[in-house]
DNA sequence: CTGAATCCCTATAGATACTG
DNA sequence: CAGTATCTATAGGGATTCAG
């Protein structure tokens, strides 16, 4: 049966948890926004750009939970709380960023396609 | 400066549309259970598993639309639709099985981390 | 019988505004 | 500054319907 990638990739529920997990818009750019290392809350939001307070906060704990990344809360004033990925956070660097090579390198050829398939749908000639 | 990864990747918002589109649950399992050739929507169905006609058919227009994959609808009967990845499409494979393969060596290590995470919130006494 | 559009409904992502 | 409360929009699921 040769053996397909996506039947020992997809067969198997629980993966899919952790797939769901790491293939997210959101977990993409946090991860890559810590791969430098450190940073705290407010210097995340700044890098990773457009995301609200209350979803980066979600996410954080999310990723906290999974064990990707850590959270030190230092008791001052004003309060600084730092992120930092953890050794298993530290392997999803590579897929991920390599996911993020790819959608720059291809944004043009996505717009281009994007823009050809709607221009097709709204000409009513071309059919 | 250095020219940190974070900045060259997220600060350009034409790039977080393609990420988006690509670093999301469905689509990458579509393109996984695509990865050994054309197939059928049915087929693609079963294989990606517990995903609704409705999604995977919005799914699948929305990877059309992109460039990712074709569509040829076959005058038969009974109808037969098959997908199959494009050029642009199979670009996707590498960096998207890359994150399969995480998502299956890792999920131990997630499972682990987010029940201790949950043993701990559940825990009143051990603060 | 297959592919998929449509309606309806719930769950959750996400934005805005506020608090310690 | 970091995080929560509240509200809204959208993604996603299920059943039904329809066309070829």
């Amino acid at each position: 049966m040769s053996d397909p990638v996506w039947n020992v990739m997809l067969a198997s529920c629980p993966s899919r948890t952790s797939l769901a997990r790491v293939a997210n818009k959101w977990t993409a750019m946090i991860v890559i926004a810590l791969s430098d290392g450190p940073a705290r809350f407010g210097a995340i939001r700044d890098r990773v750009g457009g995301i609200s307070g209350k979803v980066l906060a979600d996410t954080l704990r999310d990723l906290e939970r999974d064990g990707l990344l850590t959270r030190t809360a230092y008791d001052e004033m004003p309060p600084r709380v730092e992120y930092e990925l953890t050794l298993l956070g530290l392997t999803l660097r590579e897929p991920l960023t390599a996911l993020g090579r790819w959608a720059e390198h291809h944004i043009e050829e996505v717009l281009v396609a994007r823009d050809a398939y709607d221009q097709r749908s709204a000409d009513p000639v071309t059919s």
